[in-house]
DNA sequence: GCAAAAGTATTATATATATCATGTTTTTAA
DNA sequence: TTAAAAACATGATATATATAATACTTTTGC
């Protein structure tokens, strides 16, 4: 579950993509390479987290805990995103991140990310354009949790998941996800999921099959998500 | 309402304040200082946004208009915060911004603030944490949103009010703002945060006094808040 | 200083959506 | 390979909160 990174200059890792080829030797001796099986946690809110996570392959959710039972997805990684905690300050982090699919990740310690701002400098606006980005992500499922119904946040959480996971040669959503981590996610129950869920199967807006879901009518759920 | 800016190497220019001592006279040059009236609207959506504006003074609030007549506050801004697209490419932007009280802003064109960050190692990395803290706020506020109930969000922007804008000698709010605005801010209508407050004056956690507002039990509203 | 507009106060009603309850199927682990 | 645990399916009920309707008060522009 743990070793020395072997070879981290592929583009698929954001920290090795954004510093000078001369440098990422330096990453591959400072950073650590960590696998998560599906279903493992990757951190925890609450725990001290030096240092940030780069997915190289797999699939995972950003969440929170409520309380008891109550989980609200913040957000979804893939290939190519960051984990942990962002900025560089050592910090314990408000955030839980588990894996939905087996995932490598590469660990670099806040140390290091450190010391490599002054020496590579496109790597700080690397992070700028990156984190600008999110935010107006963000900003956007703000806006869509707080005004939509939850037809319209369920379409939503659909679209997001199509932009960022795509489909497969059927058609599928690349991701296999259960429904209640898509509830969660719009921030909705299973069962009310489900209640629209077999309306927009009736309409045939959407196709399941099993966990496989697929999106018919791009078009319908658009207009329910920005109505 | 437009000028050249006359002196801007002061604290609560975000951009200034990130670049070297030297470049600060080309801020001077390449930038415009634009005052905003109450009310005004400083960039709106839908419009081509070729720079940033940087807060000098006054208060803010970014908002989308929803269709009709539904408004919701995304966030506020005071003296420091930067409006406007983030990032530096030219794009139109999904969000406005209306003072709510007198500002004045430095308007730097992306094109110059392009130009800014290889001659200032520092303001890529300024900027980056910017984005970072804004970030964790977002998502912080987005899980307000999905999963507290409207007692919590109103709590939780009334936290946030006070911490972004303070109180006066009397313990009121700074920020003088209206109760539709409030209720835009926590993804409520006018009606219910009525209702909410009407409960909350009765308990003496707060006291209102025309458009002033005072938290009264601090705790009280912690509690709402995250539960 | 006055008219118009924006903001504030309040109740009654409608409705969307969470909660509860119960059973079935699929996946996971031993 | 079976037992246990997640995940899925579905209806009935409760409730939080938006909508609608109406009147009063303060602020703003002319």
């Amino acid at each position: 579950m743990f070793m020395k990174i072997p070879d981290c200059n592929k583009p698929l890792c954001f920290f090795c993509r954004s510093c000078q080829p001369a440098w990422r030797n330096l990453n591959r001796i400072n950073g650590k390479k960590y696998s998560f099986k599906k279903g493992e946690l990757i951190c925890k809110e609450g725990e001290l987290i030096d240092g940030m996570y780069f997915l190289t392959s797999g699939a995972a959710k950003v969440h929170k805990q409520w309380g008891n039972a109550h989980e609200n997805i913040i957000r979804f990684a893939r290939a190519g995103d960051v984990l942990g905690f962002r900025g560089m300050s050592d910090n314990t982090f408000a955030i839980s991140a588990t894996a939905l699919e087996d995932c490598n990740t590469c660990f670099i310690p806040n140390e290091h990310v450190k010391a490599s701002f002054p020496v590579n400098p496109n790597l700080s606006i690397q992070f700028m354009q990156l984190y600008a980005n999110e935010l107006q992500l963000a900003e956007m499922r703000m806006n869509n949790l707080a005004n939509l119904d939850v037809k319209g946040r369920i379409a939503g959480a659909l679209l997001s998941l199509h932009q960022k996971f795509g489909v497969d040669n059927k058609g599928h959503l690349r991701l296999r996800i259960s429904r209640q981590d898509i509830a969660s996610y719009a921030g909705t129950t299973y069962e009310t999921l489900f209640r629209v869920f077999s309306i927009w199967i009736a309409k045939g807006i959407i196709k399941t099959e099993g966990k496989s879901i697929k999106i018919c009518k791009l078009g319908e759920l658009k207009k329910e998500s920005d109505a």
